[in-house]
DNA sequence: TGCAGACCCATATTATTCCATATAATCTCC
DNA sequence: GGAGATTATATGGAATAATATGGGTCTGCA
């Protein structure tokens, strides 16, 4: 399956329109996707993105559960603030504006692959966020080494 | 299958005409729906809505059921008090007034995709109930994101 | 004849398509 | 291997189409 990688900035025009990054837009096609779905992250400041058949899943999950569920309802929020937009002949998107004001975007906007879906990020908070990353998986490599050494007694 | 996604507001006229969203209309149409089905909704003061499709599919599962079940008058319940509308020729149905009132729309609705089917809401009482459903998967995303093991990170 | 519904039209606003250009990447031929 | 040519990409602006929405007209029905 093609995957989403590496980073990409590209601008926001006045009507918020952005280039979709042209890696992007192939694995989007070899994934037969008629668009793009962006939705706010639960997680983060950010949106994220997919090809239309992430949707599917969704949907099939939600029929999986009781109807009246808190958890259907959940997922349901997600469909709820979730945008199929189609990609126009220049390979761009236009981003809207709910969205923009979710993930604080201005003039500019990074594209952040990640495998089978990707992110897109306020340029100046993805780099606190990657820095955020890179510390803690510097922490907690640390924290596993020690872990591990004192486990096989080697201390 | 074709999916009800996003959230839009529309105005509802003195005649009570509303537009249906037209990627709304896109989906029915893919759907080869005749029109639109509108009930109340059990759980929430809004109005449950789909394709033809959907409707079909309840009917079905009644005619599965024992007759004098409870389930099966539920179904019924929902039957009874179900409408078919037809989209006049600029995208808009006529509310009838029993779910204006259920709904308590007045000259503004908000419709809700869902997946296979979708919600009209007043404005208002929209609002509070997305809130509410955001703080609650808040609560569960943060009990999740501690089982993930991700509370170590400085979130 | 009054009333509600279906249908038709006008229009402002918004979204989409089309075109032009600058920049970057790739290719080709010498 | 390198200079020029060619293509792909990103980006801005203008032209065109779609949408939402208000008002009007014509029916059939009670």
């Amino acid at each position: 399956m093609a995957v989403f990688l590496s980073t990409f900035a590209n601008k926001v025009d006045r009507k918020g329109r952005v280039s979709v990054p042209a890696p992007f837009r192939g694995v989007l096609d070899r994934q037969n996707s008629t668009g793009i779905i962006l939705y706010p992250s639960f997680k983060h400041p950010c949106i994220e993105g997919s090809g239309d058949e992430r949707i599917q899943e969704i949907v099939d999950s939600i029929d999986a559960l009781d109807v009246f569920s808190d958890e259907a309802e959940n997922l349901q929020t997600i469909l709820a603030d979730a945008r199929h937009l189609s990609i126009d002949t220049d390979g761009r998107i236009v981003m809207p504006p709910e969205l923009l004001d979710y993930a604080g975007l201005r003039d500019s906007a990074t594209f952040v692959g990640l495998g089978k879906s990707f992110q897109i990020w306020a340029p100046a908070a993805f780099d606190a966020h990657r820095e955020r990353n890179r510390v803690r998986a510097r922490e907690q490599g640390a924290t596993l080494r020690i872990v591990s050494r004192d486990a096989g007694g080697a201390l």
